[in-house]
DNA sequence: CTTAGAAAATGATATTTATCATATTTTTGA
DNA sequence: TCAAAAATATGATAAATATCATTTTCTAAG
């Protein structure tokens, strides 16, 4: 059974314990106070669509518990996944600060706790200190360094690179300490993530098991040998 | 000859005439004058690296003539053109605002002059002035959503499709009236751009003559039939 | 202008990847 | 727990794209 939304996300931001993770990471009594006296705890349950691709939202939400995915609709209606999202991410800022439609829909992957922030007190703390700007900044920033070597990948690498490599980016983010992915993911999505057909995802997720480099057991995957699968990735850096 | 570019780029930004289309536009005089007291005009020479990926700028250029590819080295050195760069964009900011190394070099494309500033006035302005990081904000939040667009065009569309958007991407920058592409690239660059090998790019741009949808001479392009490279490229937006 | 070097064009072929078909296994929800 | 549905797996084949080779055309330096 779910536990009770409030019990686990805090009524204040200064509680709470992902802050430092986030873009709430140095902002004064003040404007964490202005937060939390506006934001509202929601919930989704897995499969929930958070935003829509094509919306206006009203708000940001600041992802408490709980992984989501952000993709966009290809012609066909397939998804491609263009990262995940976790405990502390803001979702929604980019369409909010440029002003544009939702560009791309994120959907809950687990069952998922956020904080609703509406526009106008998101603003307003933006107008007022130049910190929190900052902090938004350098995420938009490093998001868009990372979106960078993400399209390189796909024009330049085989499939098996980028899978590779996926494994890899995954197991930066949701890696345990025995090297399982806390993440369930089908192969279809995986495949979304890649860029590349469901079928050959899984023909590629195949030799790497029989080359002993990952184990999997359903959904579950483990990374056995990182080294080698930095090599076929062909990552340097 | 060129110009003196003491004589193309304005002294003080107040006077530049691309001001309102960069991240510059609604400053106040005061944070003007404090950019134009410690600003340089630099020029570079076609072809000329501008910004070396790997490095650490110590400042930022805004474009003030000329245009430029930004662009990342693949692992057999070939070039993924990510985007361009025309007056009034601002180079390297991105590198600077998520305290990374620059991740996409920016070479020259034109003869080009631009104005640097260096990091500690432009940090300046933007702990002071939050109307200035919010048009940064706004800039690279716009950004992020195109390059979700371009992730999702190249895991999913063929080369023709994506060549056929970029050949409208490439109209809506620098298409003059009379429908040409004010841009001179070379088909290898071309092919940088779409993901695909050099000689796939020559292959779909003659099969595009053939269809009476574009016409070259040389490396200038012109666009004859736009609802139908939209119609190819599948792009509803 | 001229001309060497680079780029463009194009054919032939190889390789990679997608698609279609079908069997097997795993999930999920009643 | 169990059955239906969904997902996974794998083979066979088709389609897309890359690579290699060669000729033609363009471009830019002298």
């Amino acid at each position: 059974m779910a536990k009770d939304p409030l019990t686990i996300v805090p009524h204040h931001c200064k509680l709470c314990e992902h802050r430092q993770l986030s873009a709430f990471k140095n902002l004064g009594e003040e404007d964490l106070d202005q937060f939390s006296k506006m934001k509202t705890c929601v919930s989704f349950k897995k499969g929930q669509v958070i935003m829509h691709e094509g919306a206006r939202p009203q708000g940001v939400y600041c992802l408490h518990s709980g992984k989501a995915k952000m993709y966009k609709l290809g012609g066909e209606g397939k998804e491609q996944i263009i990262r995940f999202m976790t405990r502390g991410d803001l979702l929604g800022y980019r369409s909010i600060l440029s002003d544009e439609t939702i560009s791309a829909s994120i959907s809950a992957l687990d069952d998922t706790h956020a904080c609703y922030i509406p526009k106008s007190s998101f603003f307003e703390v933006i107008r007022k200190n130049p910190k929190f700007s900052l902090n938004i900044l350098e995420k938009a920033c490093h998001e868009l360094g990372e979106t960078g070597k993400i399209i390189t990948s796909l024009a330049q690498k085989t499939v098996k690179e980028r899978l590779a490599e996926i494994l890899l980016i995954l197991r930066a983010t949701f890696g345990t300490k025995d090297d399982y992915l806390d993440i369930s993911l089908t192969r279809e999505e995986t495949a979304n993530m890649v860029g590349t057909a469901t079928e050959s995802a899984i023909r590629l997720i195949s030799e790497l098991k029989e080359e002993g480099l990952v184990e999997t057991k359903g959904r579950k995957i483990k990374i056995l040998d990182a080294a080698k699968l930095r090599q076929i990735a062909a990552v340097y850096d």
